[in-house]
DNA sequence: TATTGACTTAAAGTCAACTTTAAGTGATAA
DNA sequence: TTATCACTTAAAGTTGACTTTAAGTCAATA
């Protein structure tokens, strides 16, 4: 199966313009075209969107992509460096998804805080609240924040 | 404890410019000085640095967390808006989360590809590998990529 | 054959979130 | 007292990743 540009960002839900700035930047080297000169999405070329998006996932900029591109280009001498590419982006996608866990962790005691100051009409009244009243898990919570943050 | 920008910027990992930024957009209305113009950071400016950080970390634009904080100054009346806006934050990092861990199943199935090619020294060995060859956690990773991304 | 609509390019514009610069102030050490 | 240093401001500059615009081409339909 053939696709347009337009066809193949409806599909992958980039806009068209994008797709064009990544051939631009050398992201789509593989692109053929009609004798029109127009863009021909084939499988291959969805992978390797597929592969971009995934890359910018990891917050790697378009400039370190093209380096990936670049490698692949250069052939089977270039292996070892896209191996470690990918396991230092399995390294910051990990790192990524605890910070978020962290970021997770200060938004549910807010949830519970502001609930709580919804019930009873008042914030202060929360900041004010007995230590005993407070649930075991929301006071781990809480240490667990500071423990993250502390400001040394 | 008493501190100057620059040593709250220190201590929170964040740039003195950054922090006379969010003070500039609205974000630190409560910011002491001293007689001669100079911030004065205490406990509880770390602690709005900190939520900065935190809400910044969810993905939210300066201009949100802006209106959380008039939310705030604007007192008790607003405590559900804010109650909503962290129940909002949650689910978005929730979702963050969730789309990192999709982005980590392609990043680990390549980690596993690149592994085998630098053994083998070719990639082309590794993608006409018989089916028999992968081994059954790959081939899950494999078909679960592909369900996430499938082109319809 | 003429119109329509999606494609093409190069170049300029946009946006957020800072960062840098330039010019100046205030407190402390030599 | 003079130099140094960290602070202050407003305003301009930077960056990355697009998006928009303007001018044009191509293929299919009325």
């Amino acid at each position: 199966m053939e696709f347009t540009i337009g066809e193949a960002a409806e599909k992958l839900g980039i806009s068209a313009s994008a797709i064009r700035y990544y051939d631009k930047e050398g992201l789509l080297p593989f692109m053929d075209r009609s004798t029109g000169g127009i863009r021909i999405f084939r499988q291959e070329d969805f992978e390797w969107l597929r592969l971009i998006e995934c890359l910018k996932a990891t917050d790697m900029p378009i400039k370190d992509i093209k380096q990936f591109i670049n490698w692949f280009l250069e052939g089977d001498s270039t292996l070892e460096k896209r191996r470690d590419m990918f396991y230092e982006r399995k390294k910051a996608v990990e790192s990524q998804i605890e910070a978020l866990q962290e970021t997770l962790d200060t938004i549910n005691y807010k949830c519970w805080f502001y609930d709580c100051a919804v019930k009873s009409g008042s914030a202060e009244a929360v900041s004010c609240m007995a230590k005993d009243e407070v649930p075991d898990e929301i006071r781990k919570l809480k240490e667990k924040i500071n423990l993250y943050k502390a400001v040394k």
